[in-house]
DNA sequence: CATAAATACTACCTCCTTGTAGTATTTATA
DNA sequence: TATAAATACTACAAGGAGGTAGTATTTATG
């Protein structure tokens, strides 16, 4: 149910770039306009490449842009390639010996928030969030 | 937004003791049957009663038994003396820069999902959560 | 009073996430 | 072709949460 602090970073990059999708950034830049730490930020990007939200480009004067998709990139998706998305299927007590068959009575509560925070997660996309002029 | 494992064990422990209020239990008992470490256990007890859900008995044939306002416990008092139950007003992307007044397009939808899983919380008590025969 | 059975306390260990550091590789360009 | 500026890779450090261990204290009971 939770969002890593890797997950944050990747969403707060990924929204930023989508304000100016054309424009190519540094992993410096970035490391300075999001006050993330350049050497994480150095190695969450290259994953976020290899997930296909951005491509990179080598040697000086590159870096990273993001790829056209990127209108259809949802939270859900960049959440699936840091954090896997399936914990926001299971149970918010933790209890393991139940499910949607034998509830307890907070589940007839629960079930539907979690259906539909994730549905929220499966349908908001990067452009989306990035619609405003939104201060990251 | 996430309950920690210590928040989970301690509403187990309570929902169990809640079925059966008028019975006192040793640490050993609640670690057998809620299969909850035995060590981890006698930490989190004592921590139980100085918030006021059950009172220890010392000594032989001594344990932990429900206080009688077990009735009104709701799960945000539990989450509360645990987790900190402030996590439940904090933006789900992690941004500092933004709440209620200048917000990004998720607001809209995130905000009534957290207030309502919010209220939820402060709503379910210790007996609701008992009232069905519910296999912890 | 001795013993056993319980809670209370305190220190430590382990694992995972987050963050740091150093070095290798790639490529534009003077 | 040398240099500079960028990404890529790999190893390690710090911190917090979860879990373990040992010992002290309390109290019923023979
Ligand atoms: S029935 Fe209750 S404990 Fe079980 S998965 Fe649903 S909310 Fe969790
Ligand atoms: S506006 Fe968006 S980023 Fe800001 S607190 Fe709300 S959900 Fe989070």
């Amino acid at each position: 149910m939770k969002l890593s602090k890797t997950s944050e970073h990747a969403i707060r990059v990924l929204v930023f770039m989508a304000q100016t999708p054309e424009e190519q950034y540094s992993v410096n830049t970035l490391h300075e306009t999001l006050n993330i730490p350049f050497k994480y930020l150095g190695r969450l990007m290259p994953s976020l490449a290899a997930a296909g939200f951005v491509v990179a480009t080598h040697g000086k004067n590159g870096g990273y842009k993001l790829l056209l998709n990127y209108e259809f990139v949802t939270i859900a998706s960049i959440i699936d390639v840091i954090d896997a998305m399936d914990s926001y299927s299971q149970c918010i007590l933790g209890f393991e010996n139940c499910g949607d068959g034998k509830s307890c009575p907070l589940h007839g509560y629960w079930g539907p928030h979690r259906d539909a925070i994730k549905k929220l997660w499966e349908t908001v996309t990067l452009k989306d969030l990035a619609k405003r002029g939104f201060k990251i």
